[in-house]
DNA sequence: ATGGCGAAAAAATTTCGA
């Protein structure tokens, strides 16, 4: 299985890169965020006319995630809540179109778009911390617990300095802080950990190189957007890369696409991934 | 230290993202 996630900033405006990218790669499974349409103007049709099945959860001009498969995607979930807060079911996980889910060949797929925060000292920091406590609850409670779960998307955390190009410059700022770091953590426990690292120990490795300061020019990134599995799934990785040749496009999207390439469900594999 | 750039909404500028 072929898993991907890209924060594609706007569907409309990126959709013939989007096409590209699944006729050369041609994930099973490829996660957006960022899709930035309302689900009645989502521009399904020449993806569904490539054999993938589009499930998207929008709204308009912000946010916005969708699936795009070309296995059958059973109990599809558009937006997640009824995490357990003080004993009170909540829905404040569907309060912005910030996930969708659903189970593919028994792996239970969270595709997340994870608040940014914009800077330390703003109430949008405070919104960043308070959704990954209730994404936390939201694993705790649910019966996700005993199915593969593989969790990715924009998380817009880092959570090693070898994830940031100029650590000395950013690394107790947004995208970088203690408290952040800490809550992306306790989202992951003990169960989930990220496939990228299981192949790749050095820096050097973004996902995201900002519009402005050349940033891309000049490869100065970072890696926020990951791909996190559970145990049967990490056993059986064969690989994960980031195809950074996206950030190169015409207009690109400021995020490149991450994919994993796990061997499931586990065959007898003597092979090296199938895919790179 | 600040502002870069790009997209959306909507009609020249403003807001937001990371």
């Amino acid at each position: 299985m072929l898993f991907a996630t890209w924060n594609v900033n706007s569907i409309r405006t990126r959709l013939s890169q989007v096409e590209e990218f699944l006729d050369e790669t041609q994930p099973d499974l490829l996660c957006l965020q960022e899709t930035k349409v309302e689900d009645k103007l989502f521009p399904r049709e020449s993806i569904e006319k490539r054999g993938y099945q589009v499930s998207f959860y929008g709204q308009k001009a912000y946010n916005g995630v969708a699936l795009i498969s070309n296995q059958k995607l059973d109990d599809i979930r558009l937006g997640i809540s009824g995490e357990l807060v003080n004993n009170q079911v909540s829905t404040f996980l569907d309060e912005q179109k910030r996930i969708i889910s659903a189970l593919i060949n028994g792996i239970r797929v969270v595709n997340v778009y994870v608040p940014n925060g914009s800077s330390l000292d703003s109430e949008k920091y405070i919104y960043k911390l308070k959704w990954l406590d209730h994404l936390k609850k939201y694993f705790e409670s649910q019966e996700e617990r005993s199915e593969p779960l593989c969790l990715m998307g924009d998380f817009n955390i880092v959570l090693e300095e070898k994830d940031i190009h100029n650590p000395k410059r950013f690394n107790n700022g947004i995208m970088a802080s203690l408290s952040e770091r800490e809550a992306l953590q306790n989202v992951l426990g003990t169960r989930l950990e990220d496939v990228f690292r299981l192949f790749e120990a050095d820096t050097g490795h973004w996902s995201w190189w900002d519009y402005r300061s050349g940033a891309w020019q000049k490869d100065q990134g970072w890696r926020i957007d990951h791909i996190y599995l559970s145990e049967e799934l990490i056993n059986n990785a064969r690989s994960c890369v980031i195809h950074k040749k996206a950030r190169g496009n015409i207009q690109p999207s400021d995020h490149a696409p991450v994919l994993v390439d796990i061997n499931w469900p586990p065959q007898e594999d003597n092979e090296n991934s199938l895919f790179y």
